[in-house]
DNA sequence: GATCACTTGCAAAGCATTTGCAACTGGACG
DNA sequence: CGTCCAGTTGCAAATGCTTTGCAAGTGATC
């Protein structure tokens, strides 16, 4: 088993600790309930992107509703806790951010098993900026995913 | 008013004539239907990705029904007739394809009009092929979409 | 320990999209 | 040209993800 620190799908080597996951959301003064640290715990655990349903089903089945995972997302996006993203399935998938981290990356995802691997690379700056600058458009920014046939699946 | 072949937000100069779209419906032996002529006739005079909704509701409100709309996309999507973009917003969007074209290309859509703007750049095949041999995959390809604010909205 | 704004559970509603089914219709064939 | 049938359509109901209204519950503060 790999020992660096961006594991890929599903098992982080360090996770940020519990407690200060908690303080961020005490910090912006919200308050740290039960199915916010279960949630929390899910997914501090887990690097790769994670369905809403799948932290529903990982929580004991009488841990929390469903629609607490949805609200409970929806509050650490806009706390900027948490990154969405969207492999065109139809489920959003979430990602843990350490603080500071704006999550800006992309994903490697195999279309026959659903296996995810983070990338490193992104689209290169200078293309960007011309995009930007050719059209006239300000604050752009990307959505950038790769799919392909995993080794396994082949 | 421009006068290139690749015209951007909804205006082409020289569609693809419906009759040629419908031999290729007929060559596949696909019967060629009023609702099916009237969704194709919307598509060739609009180079810009379409929502199913947009479609629907450009089609005088008894032409056809709303899921006759939705399994013609998808018919034209297999015959690739026709491509499917998603911009993340939860709508499919839909631009018609000329014969032989894969129609890989990507769009900058402005966050605040929706608008939207064809971009001849794509992600760098070198950076992609290092992607998919570093991670051993096949068949690699990518899903990019470039967002930001337009010049009328800034 | 009381208080109150913030949270939760539950059920219903919203959207985009899909599907079952019976009625309908291109177009191939005679 | 009329028949015939697989392919199409309309309609309504169902699906899957996500959101929301509302009344009951609970962290955090004093």
């Amino acid at each position: 088993m790999k020992t660096k620190a961006h594991a890929h799908s599903g098992c982080a080597s360090n996770p940020t600790p519990l407690p200060e996951l908690a303080a961020r959301l005490r910090r912006q003064s919200h308050k740290v309930t039960g199915p916010r640290q279960a949630i929390l715990d899910i997914l501090r655990r887990r690097h790769g992107p994670v369905t809403i349903r799948e932290i529903f089903e990982e929580l004991g089945n009488g841990d929390c509703d469903l629609a607490t995972v949805y609200r409970s997302m929806h509050l650490l996006e806009t706390m900027r806790m948490v990154k969405r993203f969207d492999f065109g399935d139809g489920a959003a998938r979430f990602e843990l951010l350490a603080e500071g981290d704006d999550g800006h990356h992309h994903h490697l995802v195999c279309t026959r098993c659903t296996n995810v691997v983070e990338i490193e690379d992104c689209f290169p700056e200078e293309l960007q900026a011309g995009i930007a600058r050719r059209n006239g458009f300000k604050s752009v920014t990307h959505r950038l995913e790769f799919f392909g046939v995993c080794p396994g699946c082949q």
